[in-house]
DNA sequence: CGAGCGATTGAAAAGACTCAACCACCGTGG
DNA sequence: CCACGGTGGTTGAGTCTTTTCAATCGCTCG
């Protein structure tokens, strides 16, 4: 099977946002931003990607353009399946159809469950949801140590929200002990109130 | 195949978030609302529906309870497949199979371009960007005389946002001239107006 | 006619945003 | 080696949008 793998520097741009595609991407590692520009110029960033997600399928299996672009948050390397490659696969391989099926409504379903997050919860409780989801891009091995080190802008585009709000919201938490931070760096103290603060539960 | 037809009054739920699917359906008359309830009780309309769509496909395929309700907004006909028979669909159908894709596809496009607008944009032009959204769920022949119907609450669900605010960017709408109200009926005089205030050409 | 529901309006309060200044860190070039 | 510029983080103050609460109105239905 033709693929070709390719390593990105944090910063740089897998795909650009109205671009055609042209081919599949499958995150082997480092982790990913997919974000849109609204029209008054604010980034917001649609969904995290991390290694073994797959990127760029939705604009492919429907032949439009992508509808956001995708940035590595840091050093990441990507395979690519060029396009006839990748209906080559869909036509001849029913799991890998029905998986990305799945993909899809998994996303899908995800993304109606930030909206309505986005839609009435007050930036608190969408921050930590943030976060939490920010912690579930890591291993289940890493997950109980390790420090988030996207910048507060980045940060602020998750949550929908400007960047001050998110530094005076961490700094809130920081005094409550649920999180610490070391400069850029954010370490999850105490997830459990993060969960319990977010709502999740509902 | 097996099939059956059911008409649900205004008001009617046609299947409850957090249950298992047992169906796929579809709309033959009337528009139906997808909504979520938020931990404060609040509701969140996650999609709107009218003839020719499906739903409950994405529980039916993923096989986990719906994420969302779905409520007659007014008098309906609605086809339901039982799951059996849906998966039998599926597998003997290649066509429906990439339909579904499709659909799927141009749902969480959909999805994730609300997810921005409701992260970044001010109310009034969420509150446009509905309204074109409900124009659209009229037959292009009706798209130029039609009301809008919905309570102001279903309104204010739809855009995420308080009953009251929706009223009061309404009068202003009214004042205006973009739009028209009578009672509960809300008619568009403006579209290209609407447009322009959405930003949707971004 | 009274109850109830939805629409409307006003006023006060709250949450978040913007603007602006300032700090801390880091790499570069003189 | 150090001053300089740039990037990103932090803090404060003022403002504005939006929410919330409360009260009123109009209509329909039993």
């Amino acid at each position: 099977m033709e693929k070709t793998c390719t390593v990105y520097k944090a910063g740089q741009v897998i795909f650009h946002e109205k671009t055609m595609p042209f081919g599949l991407f499958c995150i082997n590692t480092g982790k990913i931003k997919l974000h849109k520009m609204g029209s008054d110029g604010k980034e917001q960033i649609v969904r995290m990607v991390k290694p073994g997600d797959f990127i760029g399928y939705r604009a492919l299996m429907s032949n439009t353009p992508y509808s956001a672009s995708a940035t590595a948050l840091e050093e990441c390397t990507v395979c690519t399946i060029p396009k006839p490659a990748f209906f080559n696969l869909l036509k001849e391989n029913d799991a890998i159809s029905e998986g990305l099926m799945n993909l899809l409504c998994r996303n899908l379903e995800e993304s109606e469950k930030r909206l309505t997050s986005m839609a009435y919860k007050p930036v608190r409780e969408r921050l930590a949801e943030a976060l939490l989801m920010i912690k579930n891009t890591y291993d289940k091995d890493e997950q109980e140590h390790f420090t988030i080190s996207m910048t507060r802008d980045d940060l602020a585009s998750l949550v929908g929200t400007a960047k001050e709000t998110v530094i005076r919201l961490l700094s809130e938490m920081k005094s409550e002990g649920i999180v610490a931070t070391d400069g850029r760096k954010i370490i999850i103290m105490n997830a459990p109130e993060l969960v319990r603060i977010s709502n999740m539960y509902d």
